[in-house]
DNA sequence: TGACTGCATTATGCATTCATAATTACCGTT
DNA sequence: AACGGTAATTATGAATGCATAATGCAGTCA
């Protein structure tokens, strides 16, 4: 009789590991850094013990790298690593769109069609952060439905650590007008329940996303170079 | 001047991650079974400090779950898990298989060659355990073929759940007949480097032994239902 | 001035301790 | 005897303490 949820009752450490993994995505803490253990237990209000504990989660989840004896440090992540993970996140929203359409209610295409729209006229006025929060929203909406809860952990472990927010600035328009016409098509296959059309088109979106992310690489570090 | 492999001193923590992570993998600890913090930490001589950070990075790879205030029990894995992962990881299978194509080298191909050769005799004289050792040689080389070592962990989290002895003793005759052909047909994609083609065999053998798996799984919750 | 050495300071890993929640054992009531 | 409630015990989460490795700094010598 599941007339209740099963209360959960967060730890500390659990409550850490949640709030340290967000510094992380957003950039409170950027790449390379230090973690600073003392001033986030101050911050926090609680003991080294249970940060550390997350600190562990963190580390294991790949968002930050121990060193022994010389502490945390946010992970940074190099080309190598985007050249890595990208192939991989291609193939779990593969699958995540084939499941997805098999699996979500017609309501709730609904419901991402109209995100869609929203996305289109947010693309229309160029308003880069109407866009990227429609165009999150609709992955996240793919990627739940594909009612697989361990792909969408896996998912968002890869994702984490390559989504960051400096990316955002680099849309090129040409990229951006491309993006646009993958997702039209991938609605198309959504609307029609064409799952494995559907599947194929997020690995291509992904993979063109992981191109246009090279190539934005590509001029930083050139910049670089001319230090 | 790379003379020298950076050194790497593992931590208390790391050591027991790995250890623990194989009682479980073993089957020494057994899914459902409460994880007896106090013993480990006289076996294995530490303090319940690192022992605790391991228990959370295992949580957090879901070997084992944690109840606040009523420890950590190592997980179970239902079917509807089973269902779930499967599918994860044949697509990892299938991606592994392309890369491998790309990148094993001559030789190392010479030796997966050897070691399909091995497993074929096991087969032949119905030798499981020397079948097992081989198969999983062959599969791990060509995951660590991909040279890709993020693919690798993931690959690693998801099977680890799944990979349990007890399925070992479930292979029926068809169906290990069955496995003995896919092979075959993968070693012919691999031998002429038809990256799209292993993949796709990889990903099949997969589902196919998840079929398996999952009639096997029948039968036993049949017996089950017999009480 | 600049690099090296030894010491002081800090940070880190781990052990220990403490407070509290969960479990068990016990006992009285029906 | 079975059930319910309460006290004793145990186990767990988190804080503190301690030993040691890493870092920063002053002093020395070229």
């Amino acid at each position: 009789m599941p007339l209740t949820e099963t209360i959960h009752r967060p730890t500390l450490h659990e409550e850490l590991v949640e709030r340290l993994r967000n510094l992380v995505i957003e950039d409170a803490l950027k790449p390379g850094e230090k973690v600073p253990e003392k001033y986030l237990c101050e911050a926090f209000g609680v003991s080294r013990t249970p940060l550390r504990e997350a600190l562990k989660v963190l580390a294991s989840e790949g968002l930050v790298v121990l060193q022994a004896n010389r502490g945390a440090r946010v992970a940074t992540v190099t080309r190598e690593e985007l050249e890595k993970t990208f192939p991989i996140i291609a193939v779990l929203e593969e699958l995540a769109g084939e499941l997805a359409c098999k699996n979500l209610s017609d309501a709730e295409i609904e419901k991402i069609e109209k995100r869609h729209a929203t996305m289109i006229k947010a693309y229309r006025v160029k308003d880069r952060k109407a866009y990227f929060q429609a165009n999150q929203d609709i992955h996240n909406a793919l990627i739940e439905g594909a009612r697989n809860d361990i792909l969408e952990t896996h998912h968002r472990l890869l994702a984490s650590r390559v989504r960051r927010a400096r990316f955002m600035a680099n849309l090129s328009d040409d990229r951006w007008a491309q993006a646009i016409r993958e997702h039209e098509q991938m609605m198309e296959k959504l609307r029609v329940r064409d799952s494995e059309g559907l599947g194929k088109l997020m690995k291509i979106h992904m993979m063109n996303k992981y191109a246009a992310h090279i190539r934005a690489l590509n001029v930083v570090s050139e910049d670089a170079a001319e230090d």
